[in-house]
DNA sequence: TCGATTTTGTACCGATCGGTATGATTGATC
DNA sequence: GATCAATCATACCGATCGGTACAAAATCGA
């Protein structure tokens, strides 16, 4: 209730550059250093905030996701505009992402799953990953199975095999990425995905 | 020259666990303990055989290469075989490799480049990984543009975007096979890759 | 101005990291 | 069997890991 020292820092801002840390280096990888350096907070600040390295990871999960991944799939609610067209935009959206100069090259959620399976991530970590994941798979799979013009078109007889395909050739354009290749030349690549649904 | 007491481990066997470790932990997660526990041998030992680490590390690369990428490589390599079944064959060996039940899940060289860009890889380390990643290209490059079929089919005009395509998807392959989709769903999505390429 | 309360900076905790010094142990040669 | 060389196991090194105790600094209500 009553006073106190105010708290020094923007929480949000604390929390974004926490995200571009393990963004860049995975969680096991990103060290108390790393993020406290790039927070301009001291550990107990930290502590006092986020609870804990696990938590300050899922919180920055949760920020990558509101604020990051969200605005990718902004593309594909446009409504009136043709299907192949939205997915098309879709791609570039999350390719233009994965490339960005100003963030991490790659994925966040692509990188930190793969870390996942080397049973070094604590569960609670593992488990918001894993339930990330599943999102994207879960809009494109919704969009494929019944979305009118994905009707009209038989992709929604093979609905979960169509999202799965796309979600791949993204996972691995993240990969590319992250290895140092550029938007230019990994823009066409995305592009023949499309070829490989058929339209 | 003379006498001493005999090596009590096969450097080979050796080799192929540490190989087995850094497949599933990339170089940063692996600690040395996790390395003596699967090579059975005592830190000493490890650093007369191997040198340090990274040492092993580079060694432990050589040796999946040579003894699985290399493996992966030969569908392509046969005669008298139509390109499509030959790319179709290589396509599925890489994947039945990415989800073998008895060696980690995804790809070597996937999880260990992605681990690269978070500047804790040490740079010979890095170097070799860079080197090994350019193996695979190389190879399809070459088919795309030199193989007569593929120039009938006019792959030759597009050889990089087409091999960097086939590349991305396995990229994508390995990671989604890293994160537990099994070899069944995963073999319909890469062959649409071919459809990617027109063939 | 005086407590009461919260955040801050520093210094520290045990555990683990990659890497090594040191003897005991082994085996081949003479 | 004595000697010598190489490998073995143990115990240790400084540095860093995630996490915390503690006191100085700062802000409130009174």
């Amino acid at each position: 209730m009553s006073g106190g020292r105010k708290i020094a820092f923007d929480k949000q801002q604390a929390l974004a550059a926490a995200m571009h840390v393990f963004w860049k280096k995975g969680f096991g990888a990103a060290s108390l250093t790393d993020l406290t350096t790039a927070m301009d907070i001291n550990k107990p600040s930290l502590y006092a905030a986020f609870g804990n390295k696990e938590s300050l990871f899922i919180q920055a999960t949760d920020y990558y996701v509101a604020h990051i991944a969200n605005a990718y799939c902004q593309p594909l609610q446009q409504v009136g505009v043709p299907l192949r067209e939205r997915l098309s935009a879709f791609l570039m959206s999350v390719l233009a992402g994965q490339c960005d100069e100003s963030t991490p090259k790659g994925c966040y959620i692509s990188l930190c799953a793969a870390e996942t399976e080397a049973e070094a991530t604590p569960p609670a970590a593992r488990q918001k990953i894993q339930e990330v994941s599943q999102l994207s798979y879960n809009m494109l799979l919704t969009l494929f199975s019944q979305d009118p013009e994905a009707k009209q078109l038989k992709l929604d007889t093979n609905a979960a095999e169509n999202a799965n395909f796309l979600i791949t050739v993204l996972h691995g354009s993240a990969s590319m990425a992250r290895t140092g290749h550029k938007h230019d030349a990994l823009a066409p690549i995305v592009m023949q995905a499309l070829k490989g649904l058929g339209i």
